[in-house]
DNA sequence: TTGTACGCGTTATCAG
DNA sequence: CTGATAACGCGTACAA
């Protein structure tokens, strides 16, 4: 007997093999789907197992299958509606395939891989992230550790790695588009971390299309995603100089603290000020902001996201990663850019093209833009480059 | 050989001892804390390990210690910013304890031992859940399942569950006390769910305190607990009847729908009506609601909750369980109720009436809310009663 | 310091 | 239908 000091062990299958009088073989089979198990001897099992509160361990055969049927999830702050919703869709859908959720709560994407290499340990069977793979060496140590990743807008991909993408580029140029036409002048970016690559492509993609119509470029302040970086930061520029006529913001979270900055100055949004947010998430739509937004449509991302992964999981020679999906972002117009109440944007979408996705390429992003209901139809629909 | 089909083995240390040219327990013992390895041997088996891209399984010790180092949190839906936070704060501190957070993502509290009973499974060594144990049979199967369970705001406890409660009913009372120091004589209570016994007390303590104080019983109407829901809640009630002076709301989301509809309608918060919310959410402090709530101090309680877990996971005996920790919640008083910005404290004392506005239907000017500035500063800086 | 052997709890295979 | 047995990959006593 070797065997260390024994600690608080668990029921067993052999334990209630014991006490019923049957083999351990007969005890897992009564508790496995397809068990060629006699009534008497079934009842004998059962019976005994209640006796001793016995709950089959799922450990074991992780080992054995090398399937785990967990997947990691890795979100950022979850005070992000935006993370929260995104976390939310994933729980549901993976519980509905019998999948276990083992969530890893980062800071920012530089912790992603130390993260991915915890989860590595559990041996998830695949891992999905909400933040963007960062760098190629990120990239490529996330391919060592040869599990089925699926990123939220990462420009980068890998053998191992395949990202949902919405079109950020587009999206800010759609935001500019819309701002010139409501006869904005002076347009206002307030971007979000440098770290996060899709709220920079945001940012150029409005930057082009406020130059496209021949405007001046966009002033230019910073937030960190936060509601208070977004006050501050409105606080900050009102201080320095006028306000712009209309402003594009990296997220719902900046653009609420921002419009909360310019009405404590005794400014009115969209009276003096039209602001667009990104995310849509759900305070956007709620009155006192009544904000216009962005819809990354979470379902369908992390519908795709799904796709990808129980493709992945179902073969195990990877052939499905490495890919990347777009998911058209949607705009919503609410009052926020003088939209009537009760208004919604476009429509429904033909998006959701499946990228036929090679790596690194910084490409442009797929989906066309729509004029939605066409409500004033100025061109909102700016085509992708 | 009998081992079916072997569906994508990993890299194994045996792997990495055959590759290395030494021993399998050499590979463990290097990649262990206390390893008693020699250098050469060490360098060796680490370049093997990165020739193969090997990574330690964490498995098999959970198979051999019975300890998974994982713990299962049970949360609510996700868009409630209040399930969030303690999704937040547990995943941020569990991680800095080692553990690994398993997420189980529920409706509602019915489907608690459900998912606790997915989660004994996969052998998680402690669970936590945001959400209240139901019903005594609930109690009795959680308890079947010999898994440590810390709750939150539940009355049931057993031996291998333990709670972390509010002091709801407490600040029912107080939610009157104060919107009777402000003259309200006619009071709202805007009900959750009913399954919510959490809710159900701080109603009970607001029906209390307002009788306390010879006010009419308040009017009930019911949400569920989402904003839309507290935004129709307050709308089917200002189609049949004038509003409430008074508003106390089951939590932030139903209070801030509940705000939105009444300024919809042309009233003014807190000019007409005073309202009160439960859980202090982010949103609680945006300007734009500027809504006084309670506070149940989520830092503290996961940190009540986080110490009797890391307790009953250093005590198999268990010993630690079975108990109760009470936190108490803390008034935050803003705009809502007529405080000054950037204020808090407590109430009682207010003598001066002025309650809310003359109710007359419709009356006054859309837009004239916000202006938390304190509009009606009315002595706000009591003492707690 | 290093290698050998065993066991954790289960599933899958094979013989009865 | 049932029982015996070999893995799964790792830690760990024990022997060398």
């Amino acid at each position: 007997m070797t065997g260390g000091r024994v600690t608080r062990r668990a029921v067993s299958s052999t334990d209630v093999a014991r006490l019923a009088g049957v083999s351990q073989s007969a005890v897992s089979r009564t508790f496995s789907a397809a068990g060629g198990v006699s009534a008497p001897t079934r009842a004998r099992v059962l019976e005994a197992a209640a006796a001793l509160g016995y709950r089959p361990n799922r450990i074991p055969a992780i080992m054995q299958s090398g399937r785990s049927h967990m997947v990691g999830v890795v979100v950022g702050g979850l005070d992000n509606p935006f993370y929260a919703a995104v976390l939310d869709h994933f729980a549901v859908a993976l519980r509905a395939l019998g999948l276990q959720v083992l969530l890893v709560r980062v800071d920012d994407a530089l912790a992603l891989d130390g993260a991915l290499e915890q989860l590595a340990g559990y041996r998830v069977d695949a891992a999905v992230t909400a933040l963007a793979v960062g760098s190629r060496a990120a990239a490529e140590a996330l391919s060592a550790l040869r599990v089925p990743t699926v990123c939220f807008n990462s420009r980068l991909t890998g053998p191992w790695i395949s990202t949902v993408r919405s079109n950020n580029r587009a999206a800010g140029r759609q935001a500019a588009a819309l701002l010139a036409a409501r006869g904005v002048r002076a347009a206002g970016w307030l971007a979000g971390p440098r770290e996060s690559a899709a709220a920079r492509e945001r940012g150029r993609g409005f930057a082009e299309g406020v130059a496209a119509r021949g405007l001046a470029p966009p002033v230019a302040i910073a937030g960190d995603d936060s509601h208070a970086g977004g006050y501050d930061a409105m606080r900050r520029l009102l201080r320095a100089r006028q306000p712009p006529e209309g402003l594009f913001c990296g997220n719902d979270l900046m653009a609420c603290g921002a419009i909360d900055a310019l009405r404590d100055a005794g400014l009115s949004v969209p009276g003096d000020v039209l602001v667009i947010g990104y995310d849509n998430i759900p305070q956007a739509g709620w009155r006192a902001y009544d904000l216009t937004s962005f819809d990354q449509q979470v379902e369908r991302m992390a519908g795709a996201a799904l796709e990808m992964l129980t493709a992945a999981l179902a073969d195990p020679s990877n052939a499905a990663m490495g890919r990347t999906r777009a998911v058209a972002a949607r705009l919503v117009e609410r009052g926020s850019t003088g939209a009537a109440a009760g208004d919604a944007g476009s429509d429904d979408a033909g998006g959701d093209d499946a990228g036929g996705g090679d790596a690194g390429a910084t490409g442009d992003d797929a989906g066309a833009d729509r004029a939605g209901k066409a409500r004033r139809a100025q061109e909102v629909g700016d085509r992708p480059a």
